[in-house]
DNA sequence: CTCCTTTTGTTGAAATATCAACAAGAAGAA
DNA sequence: TTCTTCTTGTTGATATTTCAACAAAAGGAG
């Protein structure tokens, strides 16, 4: 019988929910939900970004990322160089606040990447991601036929 | 410098947004989503089963699978054997029309699946499978540390 | 049977994500 | 500069998911 189906929908739906709730909780206590924590980590590791770049970065629709920047930026936790009155190609810059943050998260993060892993060993875990890159270019793929 | 966040939760975000795209437009015509598409195929592969039974099987919430029988109920995909005016504890079964509709669903994820996986060797998706089953539970695990 | 507890399913409200139309700016040609 | 076109970001509307309160039924115990 076919258990390739369960075993994997099943199991990526299971693991997004996990990932959306730990992001949703761990930094609960400064108000931010998962796209503010993806913001927050991106800014953190490579610096000014614009907000294009940082949507390819988390993987969210635009319209989040723009909702999310102005909560950020209403909080202090980054300011725009903006030339202009929106955020147009402009770079977003983390102030004080926005680095502690992100310093905390990304440390958070990192230990939730070691637990992830426990019980695989380095080199399959290499492997795994190694699998993990082919199959989502072929769905990715498979998908994009419905795009027009 | 720390890649592992990226080679993880970024693609299981696309392999997520992938897997809705398919199962949302493979059936658009017959004004299925996601959810209507997960419960026919579970009852298509495993016969009658009842709400409860359907969630846990498709990962969604009761309240999704709820609204998305109501849909398959009354477009005459599904019936079911209710002994009163809810469907508590009832099976629910597949009308002939549902069972096209399974099997058709069947058929195409069957294809998807094949194509996931190319570029893997029998052994090395089997190895994969193995890997996401232990980072799912160690997410799972981690991730329960928020409910109470 | 009657009462009590647990399970199961429904419903409306709230939170999120998604879509699509639009507006503002950038970039380049003439 | 002044068009024109393309890119980038914002906004409101809509769709979807999620949450939580509730209600109906089931399952026991007495």
């Amino acid at each position: 019988m076919e258990e390739r189906f369960e075993t994997f929908t099943v199991l990526i739906a299971k693991i997004s929910r996990s990932i959306r709730k730990i992001k949703n909780q761990e930094m609960a206590d400064y108000g931010f939900k998962s796209p503010h924590v993806s913001c927050l980590y991106y800014l953190y590791r490579e610096g000014e970004l614009t907000a294009t770049e940082l949507c390819e970065r988390c993987e969210e629709d635009k319209a989040t990322i723009s909702r999310s920047l102005n909560y950020l930026e209403e909080n202090g936790y980054l300011v725009c160089d903006c030339k202009n009155t929106k955020r147009y190609k402009s770079n977003l810059i983390l102030t004080e606040k926005g680095k502690e943050a992100g310093k905390k998260i990304a440390d958070k993060i990192s230990n939730v990447l070691d637990e992830v892993s426990v019980g695989l060993s380095d080199e399959e875990r290499t492997e795994f991601y190694r699998g993990l890159k082919i199959i989502t270019d072929n769905l990715t793929n498979i998908s994009s036929k419905y795009d027009k």
